[in-house]
DNA sequence: TAGATATGATACAAATATGTTTCATAAGTG
DNA sequence: CACTTATGAAACATATTTGTATCATATCTA
């Protein structure tokens, strides 16, 4: 059971789902012709592999959410509450920005394809898992509603990969920030 | 100085505006025959009033703008703090929902065009002067760098237009949610 | 090394979007 | 009401993109 696939399409497969991350996720409209050349791949090689556009880009976002499962992962051992649970998971997910800024973009656009909206929504229970287990572990207040605190770290991670356009800096430092803020906010205490 | 324009100018821009709004927040790719038939306006009449598509968006950006600053004009005399701004300016901005996801996408998208990026700029320069002023006044922790607090405004727009897509809940009190998690963050006391 | 296979270049077909032009008709204006 | 002007429909040209097919060449595998 080794890899049964040529060297060849190995490389190439990695190159499109990179070169298809990096511009789509700065711009949707990108075409197939811009991804390939990116790559550095024919334009053919590219069909060959992905039949249309729909194929390549959910084979984008699937690749992007085995790198946030495999970034995540190990949460669940080291954690040592709910709360813990969050900053370590900021700051597992927050150097997987391209993969963010992907996902956020792609997640609006494809309400089509049921395959990867159910993966979307098993990332986002995910979430919702880890805040009901704080919640009931009573570290959240009570007059803030679960599907509140859920969008909020989806508004963390957009706030932290637009912050990273203004002010250059450490992907740790800005979990740091974010895992603050979601705690305490941002008043003087 | 009476309106200049003819009655009829003035309707199909209204509709296309507000068409364009509409359809390019849920989807950038929408094209100008999309924009004109959800208008109910001939494609002539869009090309007659808007020269190339750049030129259409810009006038939804531009529309936009006015709009916030429209409704975020009275906050100056109404602020009792620096603080409360930030509260008000929730309060007013939140019901904005598609002008606020139409200027988010396009303000990633066009980074072009000089005269939008001012816009732009001179919005978001804004929203610093009210997080300086907030930190002189003594409100905002000193840990906290002020590009933070700025992007986290984004952020917690960003959050609550994603939350209306979850909960449906009343503009007003998703403002209250967003500046009690902006002052204090989400956990218990 | 020899055979299998993936590759890039090229040409091609079809669909779609942008932008222009024309003209009879409808609507506003004075 | 008479006149001006905006409108919608249609035809048209152009560019871009998607997707397919072919074939000589380069590369991997056994």
């Amino acid at each position: 059971m080794a890899d049964q696939l040529d060297a060849r399409i190995q490389k190439s497969q990695a190159a499109l789902l990179r070169a298809g991350m990096y511009l789509l996720s700065r711009n949707q409209e990108a075409s197939l012709s811009d991804i390939a050349r990116e790559a550095a791949v024919g334009r053919s090689t590219l069909y060959r592999l992905y039949d249309t556009k729909e194929e390549l880009v959910k084979a984008i976002a699937i690749h992007c959410l085995q790198a946030f499962d495999e970034a995540t992962s190990h949460i669940e051992d080291e954690a040592e509450s709910g709360l813990h649970a969050f900053h370590l998971m900021f700051k597992a997910l927050f150097p997987l920005s391209v993969e963010m800024e992907f996902l956020m973009k792609v997640s609006e656009l494809d309400e089509e394809d049921p395959e990867l909206l159910a993966i979307f929504q098993q990332q986002a229970n995910e979430i919702r898992k880890l805040v009901e287990y704080a919640r009931a572990e009573g570290s959240l207040s009570h007059d803030i509603p679960v599907d509140w605190v859920v969008c909020l770290v989806d508004g963390l991670f957009y706030t932290s990969w637009i912050s990273r356009r203004e002010m250059p800096m450490d992907h740790d430092a800005l979990a740091d920030l974010a895992f603050q803020t979601f705690c305490h906010g941002v008043t003087h205490r």
